[in-house]
DNA sequence: CCACGGCCTGATTC
DNA sequence: AGAATCAGGCCGT
């Protein structure tokens, strides 16, 4: 089936560092070729090239037919980021941060891709979660085409869920296996609208998410904020435990829910924004430290 | 409520 | 070289 290919340009005023974002941990699927980045919005292959003044973007148009706002929504271009800045930067610490990582963005991505991800994202690397996806991708995914360029979509609930079990652990899941395919049965059985839980409070969205297998409160924080608009939850992870231990608390140790509460109270709405800064900070601190550190 | 060990696997370290 | 250790946790006890 031949692909008709459009071009837009997408016009970003805002502070937008393409390979910062999508290599920052959020997304795993993204592919870097000599500043084309090609990918999956809404489940449609594009590519994008960021430009002066914006993002060039090409896409099929029988498939996404309003691509510039497909884009808009999943760099959350009507962000203030500006003003979130402005507030981070009242903490000395994040200001530093902000200022090494200018353009970062937090992302609106695919609840489901993004829930399979950081469930495979346990006792894990991000390399190895890339690796994870798009296997998963290769080789239950469809097969989409773009002009010249061919990947494969991340599977369907309906895909993983038929997969089932063995066949994941197969795929290199590991013991992961045991939680993705019954989630995906939870999904694709329609018991779960994960789209829904956008327009859900955050506890109620919270709850939803921890009720499926293999989704503790980090990983669900982790979907939260990066596919289901809360900005405000804070996925703590080990860097970011660490960073607040040692940075704010003086070697205190706290409970997830404790230090949850501790940086919304600190960092307010946007405790999301913090908390990516935290982590790349803390990671390169501990990285130039030689490693160990603590 | 908190503490602890086990868990797949692959890369890196000792 | 081969054994530990660690990696953006979760679950059961």
């Amino acid at each position: 089936m031949p692909t008709a290919l459009a071009t837009t340009h997408v016009a970003v005023d805002q502070p937008l560092d393409l390979p910062l974002t999508l290599e920052s941990g959020q997304a795993f699927r993204w592919h870097n070729d000599g500043g084309v980045w090609s990918g999956f919005i809404e489940g449609r292959l594009l590519t994008l090239e960021r430009d002066a003044d914006g993002l060039h973007v090409t896409f099929d148009p029988a498939t996404l037919p309003d691509a510039d706002r497909a884009v808009r929504d999943y760099f959350r271009l009507d962000d203030d980021l500006p003003a979130i800045y402005a507030q981070l930067c009242e903490d000395e610490r994040l200001s530093a941060a902000v200022q090494r990582h200018w353009g970062l963005r937090i992302l609106r991505q695919d609840p489901w891709e993004c829930l399979i991800a950081f469930i495979c994202s346990q006792n894990s690397n991000i390399p190895r979660i890339a690796k994870m996806q798009e296997t998963l991708a290769n080789t239950l995914g469809e097969e989409t085409s773009l002009g010249t360029l061919t990947r494969r979509a991340f599977p369907t609930p309906t895909a993983l869920a038929s997969a089932g079990e063995t066949r994941l652990r197969e795929l290199g899941l590991g013991y992961r296996a045991k939680y993705v395919a019954p989630t995906a049965e939870a999904v694709a059985s329609g018991g779960l609208n994960l789209f829904a839980l956008r327009a859900a409070p955050y506890e109620d969205a919270k709850a939803a998410l921890i009720a499926l297998p293999g989704v503790g409160e980090k990983v669900a924080d982790c979907v939260l904020l990066f596919a289901l608009d809360q900005l405000d939850a804070a996925p703590i992870d080990r860097w970011v435990r660490r960073a607040l231990e040692d940075w704010y608390l003086d070697g205190q140790r706290l409970s997830y829910r404790d230090l949850w509460a501790w940086t919304r109270d600190s960092f307010g709405p946007y405790a999301g924004y913090a908390q990516q800064y935290l982590f790349f900070r803390r990671r390169e601190t501990a990285r130039a430290k030689g490693e160990g550190d603590s």
